[in-house]
DNA sequence: ACACATATATGTAAATATCATATAGTAAAA
DNA sequence: TTTTACTATATGATATTTACATATATGTGT
């Protein structure tokens, strides 16, 4: 059931990989460790990814409790302390079958464009 | 929870597209209509998607009341009745707009894996 | 009579996503 | 000095989607 206007349509957006934010948040903490509103950003401004803020935050919690990555405090006198997430080994074993497996999940999608040409030159 | 050895990691294939099931059956059906146990065999044949059968049919009554397609009851003398599926001017529709969500989704895909090349190079 | 392929459907649970809300530190404006 | 804004982390509640199991029934071949 659609929130915004209450109709009986389904309103989420179509094509969302799941957990995809999982293998774009170890690709840039293969780069640099951070942390979660720097991740935020840094999802939005190089990853093409729009973010539910909660979502990232619950998010890396359960990546830490499946050991893809570690977390430590980190003291801010700017504003308030930081959790710093580093990438382990396990994450990086993980990033590199997420990769494989966006490859076949791009071919499935090549596929499926190449067969929606054909129909849409037919009719 | 992984079912199948009882550990703590998650079980699911990485890189699913929500619903992606969708537009799959809405491409076959704009082809011909179909029901839905000969749109499983085709599914797994052309489009490289394994199917749950009962995801399936749930799937269809789903999209029947989505009104992307209408059903009808087609007697068989070879074996049980079969619903057969036609796609609508509402499916027709939803097929272009997930034909354009999945060109939005295929390049997020690509800028993740040629970051992931870079990084691979480097390390 | 029985197994098997075809055919449709639902029950239940787990995983994931969405939206809202709570909490707190720091800095600058009013 | 109080209020506002930005930074920062986290959880509650709910909806959606997926996975796995199970139920039911028809027709064919042995």
């Amino acid at each position: 059931m659609c929130k915004t206007c209450g109709c009986s349509f389904r309103s989420r957006d179509f094509g969302n990989i799941e957990r995809f934010i999982e293998p774009c948040i170890l690709l840039l903490l293969s780069k640099s460790s951070s942390h979660g509103y720097g991740l935020m950003e840094d999802l939005e401004k190089h990853c093409g990814e729009k973010v539910d803020i909660g979502d990232l935050y619950r998010t890396l919690r359960r990546m830490e409790k499946d050991d893809w990555v570690k977390s430590d405090w980190e003291k801010n006198i700017a504003g308030p302390d930081r959790r710093t997430y580093t990438i382990t080994a396990d994450g990086k074993n993980f990033l590199m079958s997420a990769a494989s497996s966006l490859i076949r999940t791009d071919k499935l999608i090549h596929r499926f464009l190449e067969g929606y040409q054909k129909i849409k030159i037919i009719h």
